[in-house]
RNA sequence: GCGGCUGUAGCUCAGCUGGAUAGAGCAUCUGACUACGGAUCAGAAGGUCUGGGGUUCGAAUCCCUACAGCCGCGCCA
């Protein structure tokens, strides 16, 4: 019995009421019940406080309204006990036998235990990252790569349809500093104002000469366009290259150029700007080109087009927006850090002026920057300064796994201090392994019961009444909760719960493993008990929601560590 | 000045679409190694949930307000 079976149940209880008159509902009576595992022990397996929800509509006190669900609920297959406490809570117990099925079903389920589809039939394009390729990615962008890939996994996990999209900033001046720069570290001349430094400038300057030899000797007005070409192949390739070993991975890589190329009637900047005019929503004023988002909620109208005829980003933006809107996309999320916060009035307001409904088509997740710390001191991060801590570097001093489940655990809205010495000192205290240690203990368990000749029993071999236990029933509702969890990650855009909770599923089956009552393999000579075989069951259903969880994160679950 | 985020144990942080005695990890202290992998488990200690008002059967959670920290308010990218 699981707690959607047990809401149901409820749902069901209160409709007799209603039916039979026991119960007057002027709103009807509610689709969902909330059912929870209580915090306290003694306070049964669920509880629900429906009857102090609906006590009031009902015109009736709680306990009151509570007796009457409790005796109906008394009725149920699979329930032992319901007892009223405090208020009007329902603390109700399930029997041990019904709740023990579930270890088989998640068996059955197996890679797709945990999916659900609260979302499909929705079409959701997640963009994040969308770094300019002037650059290796760093510390600013590993928050976005973990969450965003998180997210795109979890969302396809509730049955949305996901796409994730990485957007190129490869239009704009930064595009000439980025060349200039390459151009004047090969050449021995001092960085260009407004010019990108350090050592990886340099590097790269060498690899362009090394692919293109003879690319910095060409006349100067071809030299730019060319060096600026291959930079950014080389450049673009190396941030494929390192995202792709951070495990993070792209449907997508859409080409901010490319919407300027168009110009044919397919969309495009041109496009979109002759469509903003259709629909009246630009003007000129002081020779610049504006949208008048002003309309719609946003501080101030933006500039399209600036006086000097220069397109500004937030034209390249709203042909990007209509470009995946033609697309078929439901549902655009943006992941910006907290210094582009100032973006989502403009991007809501373009939306609207388009003739979308931003609270449909649009979410913004905005998320608070990440510091890192050396030696008690924060490190400033500038790319063209040239002081970088790299994704790359980062990934490979603290490992893959571990980096990305401590930047997942953590909710986007909360502000992060990292320390370096921490969390390469501390990384065998991370809870990653924790949870990681104990998907391997499945693991080796399994490999001493194939030893022993243990066969996992399927149909009426697996005894779920032998899984009776107070430990047994613990991990069976912390295992039961997997689903509920994933769905309200997906809602929430909050991956972090996955995290949560598999650190606390990793801790129950831990202790229920130190339970001399619940072990799994018999002792010494002692022969092969339906128990023993049950628990085997119980076993193989927490490495799959294990596994599973991790795999939302796009974290491994190792066999051995 | 306006706006966003944050303020919870010594430290790092969960919990925030209102529920029962506010949680976890680390650090500290005490136990369990004749072990299904001890990267574990059992226990102790640790709190005016930043301050002040309000809403109600009930507030860390919702509203108002004050304070503190971070960030943003370009015809930059």
């Amino acid at each position: 019995m699981t707690p959607e079976q047990l809401s149901t149940a409820i749902v069901d209880v209160l409709t007799t009421l209603s039916d039979e008159g026991a119960l007057a509902l002027p709103d009807g009576v509610p689709t969902n019940v909330t059912v929870e595992r209580p915090r306290q022990k003694g306070h049964g397996d669920y509880a629900t406080n429906v009857a102090m929800q609906l006590a009031k509509k009902a015109h009736t006190n709680p306990r009151a309204l509570a007796e009457l669900i409790a005796t109906g609920l008394k009725g149920v297959d699979g329930v032992a006990d319901v007892e009223i406490a405090g208020p009007g809570f329902l603390n109700i117990t399930v029997e041990a036998g019904a709740q023990g099925v579930l270890a088989a079903e998640i068996v059955a389920a197996g890679a797709g235990y945990g999916h659900t589809n609260t979302l499909k039939g929705q079409r959701i394009n997640v963009e994040f990252i969308s770094a300019n390729p002037t650059g290796p990615l760093h510390l600013g962008h590993t928050r976005w790569a973990v969450l965003g890939d998180a997210i795109g996994r979890v969302l396809s996990a509730a049955g949305a349809e996901v796409t994730r999209e990485f957007y190129i900033n490869d239009r704009g001046v930064q595009m000439n500093h980025f060349a200039d720069s390459l151009i004047a570290s090969a050449t021995g001349q001092p960085k260009p104002e407004d010019g990108y430094a350090g050592a990886y400038i340099d590097e790269l300057a060498a690899a362009v000469a090394a692919a293109a030899p003879g690319i910095f000797d060409l006349p100067e007005d071809e030299r730019r366009t060319a060096v600026r070409a291959k930079g950014y192949e080389l450049q673009l390739k190396e941030q494929q290259d390192q995202l792709a070993f951070f495990n993070t991975h792209f449907d997508v890589w859409f080409s901010e150029l490319s919407l300027h190329d168009s110009g044919d009637g397919s969309g495009g900047v041109p496009d979109t700007l002759k469509r903003l005019k259709d629909l009246g929503h630009v003007y000129e004023e002081g020779g610049a080109l504006w949208m008048r988002t002003t309309d719609f909620g946003d501080d101030k109208d933006r500039v399209l087009i600036k006086s000097d005829g220069e397109l500004t980003y937030f034209a390249s933006d709203t042909a990007y927006y209509l470009n995946k809107r033609a697309r078929g996309f439901d549902r655009c999320l943006y992941l910006l850090g907290a210094d582009h916060h100032g973006y989502v009035g403009r991007l809501k307001a373009m939306a609207s002026c388009v003739g979308d409904d931003p609270a449909q088509t649009l979410d913004v997740l905005i998320g608070q920057l990440v510091k890192i710390l050396r030696d008690g001191a924060e490190l400033k991060l500038s790319k063209r300064a040239g002081t970088i801590v790299t994704l790359h570097e980062l990934a490979e001093e603290i490992g893959v796994d571990a980096l990305r489940y401590s930047l997942a655990r953590y909710p986007a809205d909360s502000p992060l201090t990292l320390d370096v010495a921490e969390i390469t000192k501390a990384s065998n205290d991370n809870p990653v392994y924790y949870v990681q240690y104990a998907h391997a203990r499945t693991c080796r368990m399994l490999a001493n019961a194939a030893d022993l000749g243990m066969v996992l029993p399927t149909g009426d071999d697996f005894d779920p009444s032998q899984l009776s236990h107070q430990r047994d029933g613990e991990l069976l509702r912390a295992l039961a909760e997997f689903p509920r969890v994933v769905a309200s990650s997906a809602e929430l855009r909050e991956p972090h719960r996955i995290a949560r909770y598999l650190e606390d599923t990793a801790s129950t089956f831990n202790k229920w493993y130190d339970t001399k009552e619940c072990r799994m393999l018999p002792q010494g000579d002692d022969a092969v008990t339906s128990a023993n075989l049950a628990r085997m069951v119980l076993v193989v259903a927490t490495q799959t929601v294990i596994r599973n969880g991790l795999g939302m994160l796009g974290v491994t679950a190792p066999e051995r560590m």
